[in-house]
DNA sequence: CTGAAAGCGCTTACAG
DNA sequence: CTGAAAGCGCTTACAG
């Protein structure tokens, strides 16, 4: 009696009659759980093997003897069986999860970089959780809690770069974190992206040499990236001996109703500006909208630059000269960056950088 | 030794030391498993109650004693304890993951309506995963089967409409569904939308009611949705007495470029038609950039009108007409009839009309 | 109001 | 190449 196993005692369990072993004869219906889906129990009753096999068969096939697959694969296949993701992420600790911070999904821009960790992800077999942090960082908190709590493998983030508490949470909770977009300073922290500086700094300079006399700079939302632009268009100005001090700055979030107040806002501030380099394309867009509705010619009377080339960028009239991002590629690279790590192969490089291109096109 | 508890057996446990009861005292390290985090056993030992007392305080604090609920309460935050979503998935089949498929997020409209989900789901304890089925029918039939395997409470969906196979493996799984954005005819299947042939009606009606004497239809990507604006559109020309059959249809996908495109061939292809409807805002942008770049008047020579009222359409030069859709509120809605589903309590209607609205603007 | 036992469905060493 | 046992961390009846 005391050698009775545990699986036995814990549940009757119908087993197709001993007679039957060739798949092809038909057999008593399989037991099921309250879920209706067939376990791995199950499989192993029809394919006449121990759990273990199956759960063998499952993740390396080669182990088995050829008989042994066969009859666990057509168990399989007879039952419909789908591994039950909750159990094997409690047996192994392993979510295949992975929790992905981005600040916004209003543009394409985030858009893009899910698609990219989406490809990448998915065919290893790990589930996405997209946070959306509206830029804020209590939110940012907040989402790092909850997604805490279904114990994600890794993290992919944008934008925790504000709150030192958020770092350290996660720190404490040992788990892989890639950052995107830009490229970390700090040692030990992995990061995928571009150097937004640098981006700002040659969006700049090409309108400098445009002949450009006074351009100005145009940002909402102001999180650290667009800081980072901010960064790079005042060290061209700097360097080109021409005043930095033509901006305007806002919190809101962006928008192309935004870019066009903006363009307003400038052109009665700074009459004399004869460019703007607006830190996306979307208040370009405004912006552009906004020249027309004033009949301003663009960029006649003033140049337009935006950032991140998305869809519409490039079919404006004037189509709109901008930074060419790779947005998709960020998010493929992270992911694989993270898969390396999660398998205990990272890579030396603890920082990708993945360039921008700049795109002229009409409208500066 | 026969009573031993099974706890012991699997694992040797640190108590703290007996003595200190109070809460105040300080006690040994508390034993944290591989994962690193605290387990219901660890708030138990601490707190010095059963773990299923612990479980009762996470989830009915009112059925503990104040001492008890004082101590587990206390025991929790000294921890930190965090419960495992997988353990609780596995014991009681409830994954509080709901899968929501949508065919594209390439535009606001479907981020909208999945920020709507969030908000209804969020509180509610759910976590989301998103699939992208990008207008595919076999990507679509992926996406569930990949989705089943975690075993959703329920699924929120856009566009299973075309395959019968798809949606026999959902009735499968006995899994709830909630069609989005369209109203659902068939009987027993729960929708919360607008009639998509009611709007394609409406702004064709107000087409024609502003003196248009040829209308054209403009779509891509020719998703069941947009056939149903489709056939609106004709049923108003029908009943006017005018030719339903100037229109430009493909299968492309949707993108601003598009509209520029398909804006030139309705004008070589119908020279006479002087108003289209484009199916959305994306393609309007697209045909309005078309017509700035040849010089052509809007809606002097050709009237523009677009479909979901995104946030460049109020801002264009000239600006967007265009219906109105409650993007946000059909995410909201959906979210909140699937939990009212999920909880037993189904409401009578298995159909919400959200309705649409007509924005009349400078375009048309 | 509180607890002991068994179970959810899988996997990980450990044997053989 | 294959299997018995124990465990992952939680909850659900069932008792008291």
């Amino acid at each position: 009696m005391k050698d009775k196993p545990t699986r036995a005692a814990r549940q009757p369990r119908t087993h197709p009659s001993p007679g039957n072993a060739t798949t092809a004869t038909p057999h008593e219906p399989t037991r099921r759980r309250l879920s209706g889906r067939a376990t791995i129990a199950d499989v192993a009753d029809l394919a006449q093997v121990s759990t273990m096999t199956v759960s063998r068969a499952l993740k390396d096939p080669a182990q088995l003897s050829p008989e042994a697959r066969a009859r666990v694969e057509a168990a399989v296949t007879e039952l419909g069986y789908v591994p039950n993701h909750a159990a094997r992420t409690l047996a192994t600790s392993r979510s295949h999860v992975v929790a992905v911070l981005v600040p916004s999904l209003s543009n394409t821009v985030f858009v893009d970089t899910l698609a990219g960790i989406q490809d990448c992800l998915g065919p290893a077999g790990y589930q996405i959780l997209i946070g959306n942090t509206g830029y804020s960082s209590g939110k940012q908190a907040e989402l790092v809690s909850t997604y805490l709590s279904h114990a994600p493998d890794g993290f992919l983030v944008t934008g925790i770069d504000g709150s030192e508490a958020i770092r350290q949470r996660l720190a404490a909770a040992r788990v892989p974190v890639v950052h995107m977009y830009d490229l970390s300073r700090t040692p030990g922290e992995w990061s995928v992206g571009f150097s937004q500086q640098r981006a700002g700094f040659t969006l700049t300079k090409y309108l400098l040499e445009r002949g450009y006399q006074c351009p100005g700079f145009v940002a909402a939302q102001l999180d650290p990236r667009t800081m980072q632009r901010r960064a790079g268009f005042r060290r061209a100005l700097r360097e080109a001996g021409l005043d930095p001090d033509v901006e305007i700055l806002t919190d809101e979030p962006s928008s192309v109703g935004l870019g066009s107040k903006l363009l307003a806002q400038m052109l009665s501030h700074a009459p004399a500006c004869d460019a703007i380099f607006c830190c996306n394309d979307d208040l370009a867009l405004g912006a552009l909208f906004e020249c027309q509705r004033r009949g301003i010619s663009v960029p006649g009377r003033i140049a337009i630059a935006g950032f991140n080339d998305l869809p519409p960028s490039a079919w404006s009239t004037p189509s709109l000269t901008t930074v060419t991002t790779p947005r998709y590629q960020i998010g493929f690279e992270a992911a694989r960056l993270l898969l390396q790590i999660l398998d205990g192969h990272p890579p030396e490089r603890s920082c990708i950088d993945l360039r921008f291109t700049l795109t002229p096109r009409e409208s500066a």
